[in-house]
DNA sequence: CGGACAAGCTGA
DNA sequence: CAGCTTGTCCGG
């Protein structure tokens, strides 16, 4: 093994500088996701500024040029190999604290430290950080009386910077969490702050906010990266934000931190919130993790505070549960009860109706994007024609990785409109037209269809609205949400499916509102006595959790368990190598069973048991995929 | 990843 | 045996 390999912790140690007759010489990774090697390089007088870790640079490697950071400076040249100069400089890249942070995560997730840094990179090429000078340290900033939860925040707040680890905050859903960040911001004033919040769009309004309370205090990513890495302001940001270029932390903030929005769903499979209690950690700051229904996964590794039960039980909707056992499963998607509550709400003129309709499963029905025409069997004139992957059709040339098979005789074809040879097809959301068809026909009101392919923005002023449950993140408000099959969701073939639908009916009272407003949420579902209704109904998460946390335990699932998803034509070797590697069979080591999908899964008592192994081991040749903590399985 | 180079196949 | 394809190796 080289010395150019492996975690650097001790990255950015400086270096006695290049001597009179020492060229300076630093070491990098290139930004190709294929090579983990780091290498060498002399830097030329003219480039001394690059010199420095976290720069980006452009190097000549194997004939090419690629692009690169420096990891380490200073580095003692090895002997007998000639260095080539960096080629060029491409402006600032992470400070060094995030490219330390970097390798953790690439031994955390089993991924490229380049993936890492590239996400941790500005957007564009940035030379110099502004200046921080005559920026105030400390903030004269004090909020005055602010809307719920009021008091309690600052009791709350008082136990965050109390605490020596991270600190879940379980605050209703239709509580002010913002309450919480001002209330941070006035202790330590805003330098240093990081706020995570789920999307850009939610971010940009945080920040715009903040800003409102304290102009000039605010650095909004990925916009404001310079400003970020110039320090003195809070910097506020989606899920790449915890990869922002402070200097150093004073306190981090994670606004509904169980949302998996924060979690890459691409391989490596890393998790904001992970990053952001790490960083937190290192940086020996304050980390609060605000969520109205904060899963196992939170609290496991988080002390839990909450507001009182009279606060909490405010916050949430009023929920009311549409027990549908005893219907006939033929009466169609919506209970007369359901229906009745929709015209109430429309008569009296209170606000939109949202329906909420989530059909699970691969699309079943295609059609062309640019005629309209419904893809149809060429050889049985059949009514439809399903997708399938060119892995279970092996017979079919594999210029394409998806063809067109007939349900009914089997018949393939390339993924082309027969009608008028476009290659768009898109997937035709039959579930949700149907449903806004039939409950325009119910209500004698037009509905409006949103769902994941609608581009539009609504306009805010529909009377009914139906989608998947995209819908719940394009609407601003709503007087009523129903969710007309909830089962979809309670069903999920996912582990985290309960904590996930709760986490649905509490985005929907944030339309809605708390429950000494008019506003209701309808819940149609066959499983009315589900654990997720029962903390919704009463208002109390910890329901769920408590149950939540006793079965994964059982089953030793995250948190009491770590996971990873091998895949790619080196998963065999790959798993049983990490799998040879430590004593095999848990609860001490790591254990790999093939699955049916020609996956590897991999099994360990805990992450770092399951890094460390993972990490341990080379690669073989070969794709490999690694997911670690999969949200499926 | 993608360039370099080596070994293998083809046709005259 | 030139000319081209296919495969393996390795990068400072």
């Amino acid at each position: 093994m080289s010395g150019a390999s492996g975690p650097a912790p001790t990255a950015g140690a400086p270096s006695a500088g290049p001597g009179p007759d020492r060229p300076t010489v630093v070491r990098v990774v290139p930004d190709v996701p294929a090579i983990s090697r780091r290498f060498d390089y002399v830097v030329p007088p003219d480039l001394a500024r690059a010199a420095t870790v976290g720069h980006r640079v452009r190097v000549r490697l194997h004939g090419r040029r690629v692009a690169a950071w420096v990891v380490e400076a200073g580095v003692e040249p090895a002997e007998g190999i000639e260095l080539r100069p960096i080629a060029a400089s491409s402006g600032l890249g992470p400070p060094p604290a995030v490219v330390d942070l970097a390798e953790w995560a690439a031994w955390r997730w089993a991924g490229p430290v380049s993936s890492f840094l590239a996400t941790a990179s500005p957007p564009r090429v940035v030379e110099r950080l502004p200046s921080t000078v005559g920026r105030e340290t400390q903030s004269s900033f004090r909020p005055g009386a602010l809307p719920s939860p009021g008091g309690e925040a600052v009791a709350l707040v008082d136990q965050v910077l109390a605490a020596s680890g991270p600190v879940t905050v379980r605050l209703a859903p239709c509580l002010d969490a913002l309450r919480i960040v001002r209330e941070v911001r006035s202790r330590l004033g805003p330098a240093g702050v990081l706020v995570l919040v789920p999307t850009v769009a939610a971010a940009a309004q945080v920040a715009s906010r903040l800003e409102g309370d304290e102009p000039g205090s605010v650095a909004l990513l990925p916009r404001d990266w310079p400003a970020a890495g110039g320090g003195g302001v809070t910097v506020v940001g989606a899920r790449a934000g915890a990869w922002a270029p402070l200097p150093a932390c004073r306190a981090v903030v994670v606004l509904d931190a169980h949302d998996e929005r924060y979690r890459e769903e691409r391989a490596p499979t890393w998790s904001a919130v992970d990053v952001a209690v790490e960083r937190a950690r290192r940086d020996g700051a304050p980390c609060v993790l605000v969520s109205p229904c904060p899963g196992p996964d939170l609290l496991e590794r988080s002390v839990e505070i909450t507001t009182s039960r009279a606060a909490e039980r405010r916050g949430w909707p009023l929920v009311e549960v549409v027990d549908r056992r005893a219907d006939d499963p033929r009466t169609g998607l919506f209970a007369t009860r359901t229906v009745t509550r929709c015209r109430q709400v429309l008569d009296e003129h209170r606000g939109p109706v949202v329906a909420v309709l989530q059909r699970t499963g691969r699309a079943r029905l295609l059609a062309c994007s640019a005629c309209r025409a419904l893809c149809r069997c060429a050889v049985c004139g059949g009514p439809a024609a399903a997708v399938d992957t060119a892995a279970d059709a092996a017979d079919v040339a594999a210029t394409v990785d998806t063809v067109l098979s007939c349900r009914r005789c089997g018949a393939r074809r390339p993924p082309v409109c027969a009608e008028c040879d476009s290659a768009r097809l898109g997937i035709l959301r039959m579930g949700v037209a149907r449903a806004a068809e039939e409950l325009s026909a119910l209500l004698g009101e037009d509905a409006v269809e949103v769902t994941a392919r609608t581009s539009r923005e609504t306009r805010g002023d529909e009377r009914l609205v139906v989608g998947t449950e995209a819908v719940l993140h394009r609407v601003t408000r709503a007087a009523l949400v129903v969710f007309l099959d909830f089962d979809q969701h309670l069903l999920a073939p996912r582990y985290t499916a309960g904590e996930e639908a709760l986490a649905l009916v509490a985005r929907a009272g944030r339309l809605v509102g708390g429950r000494e407003g008019t506003g209701r949420v309808v819940v149609q579902t066959r499983l009315a006595d589900h654990e997720v209704l029962r903390a919704a109904v009463q208002a109390d998460p910890a329901l769920l959790a408590a149950s939540d946390r006793s079965v994964r335990a059982q089953l030793g699932l995250p948190p009491f368990g770590a996971l990873a998803v091998v895949s790619g034509e080196g998963a065999e070797a790959f798993a049983r190598a990490v799998a040879g590697h430590a004593v095999p069979g848990p609860p001490t080591g790591v254990d790999a069973t093939a699955l049916a999908t020609g996956e590897w899964l991999l099994r360990a008592p805990d992450a770092t048991v399951l890094a460390d192994a993972m990490a341990a081991v080379p690669r073989p040749p070969g794709r490999l995929r690694v997911a670690v903590d999969p949200r499926h399985l």
